[in-house]
DNA sequence: GCCGCGAATGGAAACGCTTCCACAACAACC
DNA sequence: GGTTGTTGTGGAAGCGTTTCCATTCGCGGC
């Protein structure tokens, strides 16, 4: 494997002028940099990241922390960021956590101080405390992507207003009796609830004069399954709403196909909306907030380079919003009138 | 930040025991082993990766070449292969392809070369013959999940058992008239294109003595949306079949979803199977060959790991097979008898 | 009682880069 | 024409490990 030596020999320069050539640091004339370039080509020489790393301190490589990767959101972003970053030529490290907080720790705790990270992106991370103490302590850039996250700039769309605006679209269609499916909170968590999707949801409930029913905020896990059986036993009790906010997409699909099963219409006899923009929505005609989440990613990948560009002066702490877009399809309408709010005699027979 | 000089200083030996000590490679005695850990912890020492991959040329980080990790089953296999080395302690690279020969070129010819990387899982990777040939002359271990790969180890399911096996599930209830959503293929794809799903069916139908209608072997892409519009087609034409084996899960639901819109019965005027053990396949009630693909990337860890411990001794080139679980739901049933083939009037609306 | 051998240890040379520092050459300025 | 800068270049010192080699020591076998 050619070394830098041998580029330089080959370019008859020295290995210090070789660097530079290569790495575009330093003064260089362009007829050194042309033959130094072309003996790099002509020998196929590859730079060893090790040896670039532990001579500069930068590795080129950013470590992206995530609960786990085959979950819509997370998968999304873990895209946006991979291909900002390969573009820009440097490396992904993943680590998933499994929602553990073992995992969680250990991550934190070994493998983000071995000094191959330039960065740390960390994807919806719950942190206790002195988690969010100990990745701050590698000394390294961070942005994080989804919840906000006090002292770092944190990347993601305002989860109030997407919650605020589902549910400004049911009352303004006339709905009054609304559920909501949110997903459960890990007690452990650091950052601030101010801004969520439930929180946005109360406050359009409030301002159209409604109050929220206790046993109609559902707490599910953010997966279509638990939500499917969760929706089917809301919607199968002797009284049930008009229309169902679940806080992310697949668990609005997961509230259609229980409504489907039951023998109720979507929208005629119940309106549901969601958040996220998951493909599966369009299939199902799902009224939805879309909020991009490769974007998202992408975003954090290009604050982080932006900042390594500086030489790290970070980027002032904060919550940098993208924007969402509200899309109406076929899932919403306005409330059935209360004579037709029977149930439909059950034509497709549930599965199972 | 303490260096194992500090560590050894403390522990008043030489660098060079300690790193015995800290490593476990050579021979150290045990009092001295003692001491040099307690001084490590004292310090919170964590070892330079770089320093130490540049020393020894192993880096405990392993790559992971995926077209995309938003789709199930490379999330999965991800998935198995993150749990997997985060338990060795390894790292874990992902290089994303998104599909695009361009990015997998760059990644092959750049990124792997960087002597960063002990060993390759590229995963459901359709290469030229050049792009293996680079991949091997990395001279690293390589353990491929799904597809074979000629000349590698790699791991997945037997391909065409599992679509044979879907496929006589329904000959066997006595279906005669048998569509096939597959998937496309690269035509630059190099591994050999025995042992496919659609070899499967057509083996499978050869066998029950069916014909295999070309206009019913639908190429589609793997998602679920896709698969929607081309059953809807398939299935609003004026002759249709009985019954759709999907090569995927997400292709099958899409299937279902679109027989449920057109107002077909399921299974009663369609059945339906896939391959995947897809989550959502439990809400409709598919019927599928369950492949487990989080095991498949464990096992290809577990074999690469193996492979460097044994000093790189790389196993045995061939297609590790595991097993897959035929799972029987509710979309699957005998044909309809001819004469109530016909279509229900279309009792929900098709959204939109 | 000596030799040889294996275990335990230390010194120092890698590993392959980057970058500090020194120096030469040359331009520009008063 | 000296002084001051700027630009291009090379020498060499790291970066923080691992590992080769040499050395010491204790011990069993003859």
């Amino acid at each position: 494997m050619a070394s830098i030596r041998d580029v330089a020999a080959l370019a008859k320069v020295s290995t210090a002028t070789a660097s530079r050539a290569l790495s575009g640091r330093g003064p260089v004339s362009p007829a050194t940099r042309e033959r130094v370039l072309r003996a790099s080509a002509e020998l196929g020489f590859v730079p060893s990241a090790n040896a670039a790393g532990l001579a500069s301190g930068r590795s080129r490589n950013i470590g992206v922390i995530v609960p786990g990767v085959d979950r819509w959101f997370f998968a999304k972003v873990v895209r946006g960021i991979s291909e900002e970053l390969l573009d820009q030529g440097y490396d992904l490290s993943l680590y998933t956590t499994g929602g553990s907080h073992d995992h969680q720790e250990k991550v934190l705790q070994d493998y983000l101080l071995r000094q191959r990270l330039d960065a740390v992106v960390p994807v919806a991370l719950e942190l206790t405390t002195r988690e969010r103490e100990r990745l701050v302590a590698i000394g390294r850039p961070i942005v994080g992507v989804g919840g906000a996250m006090p002292g770092t700039l944190t990347v993601g769309i305002d989860q109030e207003a997407a919650g605020a605006l589902a549910t400004g679209h049911l009352t303004g269609l006339g709905h009054r009796h609304i559920a909501h499916l949110t997903a459960g909170k890990d007690p452990h968590r650091d950052f601030g609830l101010t801004g969520t999707r439930q929180g946005g949801f109360e406050r359009a409930m409030a301002q159209a004069g409604l109050v929220v029913r206790p046993e109609w905020v559902i707490t599910s896990d953010f997966t279509l399954n638990d939500a499917y059986a969760r929706a089917k036993a809301l919607l199968a009790a002797p009284e049930r709403p008009t229309a169902v906010f679940a806080a992310s997409d697949e668990m609005a699909v997961g509230t259609i196909l229980a409504a489907r099963d039951l023998g109720l219409r979507v929208p005629d006899d119940l309106s549901v909306v969601g958040i996220d923009g998951h493909e599966l929505g369009d299939v199902v005609g799902l009224t939805t907030v879309a909020q991009f989440p490769e974007r998202q990613g992408a975003r954090a990948a290009a604050r982080l380079l932006q900042q390594l560009a500086h030489d790290g002066a970070p980027d002032e702490p904060q919550h940098e919003t993208v924007a969402t877009d509200f899309v109406v399809r076929s899932s919403t309408a306005v409330p059935p009138s209360p004579g037709s709010r029977s149930r439909r005699s059950a034509a497709s027979p549930s599965p199972g």
